[in-house]
DNA sequence: ACCTGAACACCGTTCAAGT
DNA sequence: ACCTGAACACCGTTCAAGT
């Protein structure tokens, strides 16, 4: 059976679930495909070029036309998509965060946003700087929550053994949960800031 | 001369500033040093700590009191001052997200919006969330516009021999830049946003 | 066209042993 | 207390040679 492009990148994206970024390497990649590293590199150039095509994976369809009404709900919904993109995946933040900085993606996810902005009312100019501050805003936030919530895995895993029936009833909380409160709120309330934002601008101009 | 601690900081830092956060091994450190690898496990457990130990350093001194008069004058310089000192080092701000991630650094930064939002005249919840959202927005933007500063640097580098002396007359705007618009804009566009964002619910609640 | 075998030039970390 | 020497268990990438 020959490796296609598809299948590297399949077992890549199943290493990162199971084991996580750190551990994607070409090497166990190539192991885990039953295959010397070496061959890796015909279909991928390079491990980069191959956290590039990982990114985009993660992030197909986000940026697809939201289904709500109103151009803040369309923002908002455009967010939490976004985030639950990235969230679905182990270290998908960090592994998008860091391709977005290698410009090494192809998502359009951005501009799914600049678009909001713009159906909003806002000039071609402030809306594609309404993307970037949205583009930004929810990758820190998510990148910053998902470290969080592995961190949590780790200490429960590392605290002891409690038996494993003892979770299922309760809900997935941390210690650091209840410190630092509902994650999900936390990512709403800097949304909704910036959406006022957004507001605040477009009354401006209509009163003027 | 005896090692200290500090000065396996400085070394590091020097190696930061002059190679960037690639090629910062705790190898190429010990050989600057004049030591073993070995050595430095003396005065750092791992590389991770010492990263946090730099992200301290880059972050020292932005959480000091603003002197702005106004609340919204104080989120803002507190914003500049801290994306001020990401960009004051290569790859500042991706190594210190990366230690924000990680938790290892002792940096009060957040508090330091936090007490702005509580001054502003928001609940404690209010301004805990407040600032998580700037903090996650400037860590978010900086990381993105340090990494396209550097990209175009070696891009500049890469398309060919240019005069030196061709690029000190000129403005440092890279081709990246003229598309993408300057980097200080976005900034300021974003960070606007979301203290507007803050004023709306403060104008919510006076006139509740 | 696609892959192997084998190497090159590295990593972070550990730890007995030295001083 | 502080460091050396030397190893352990890895990395990403290249490339002639095979099929």
């Amino acid at each position: 059976m020959q490796l296609r492009r598809g299948d590297v990148l399949d077992g890549a994206m199943a290493i990162l679930d199971e084991y996580g970024l750190g551990d994607l390497t070409m090497r166990k990649l190539a192991t885990s495909l039953g295959v010397q590293p070496g061959a890796l590199y015909w279909h991928f150039p390079n491990k980069q070029t191959l956290l590039g095509a990982m990114a985009d994976r993660i992030l197909d369809g986000v940026d697809a036309p939201p289904t709500a009404q109103t151009w803040d709900g369309a923002i908002t919904e455009l967010g939490y998509r976004f985030r639950g993109a990235l969230l679905a995946h182990r270290d998908g933040a960090e592994l998008v965060a860091a391709t977005y900085a290698s410009r090494l993606t192809t998502s359009r996810a951005r501009d799914a946003f600049v678009a909001a902005a713009l159906d909003a009312g806002l000039s071609r100019a402030h809306a594609e700087l309404t993307g970037y501050a949205l583009l930004h805003y929810v990758l820190g936030h998510t990148v910053d929550e998902q470290s969080r919530l592995q961190l949590a895995e780790l200490g429960a895993l590392t605290r002891g053994p409690i038996s494993p029936a003892v979770t299922t009833g309760t809900p997935a909380t941390s210690d650091d949960d209840l410190l630092d409160g509902d994650p999900a709120v936390r990512f709403e309330f800097g949304l909704t800031l910036l959406v006022d934002g957004v507001r605040r601008r477009l009354t401006e101009r209509t009163s003027s």
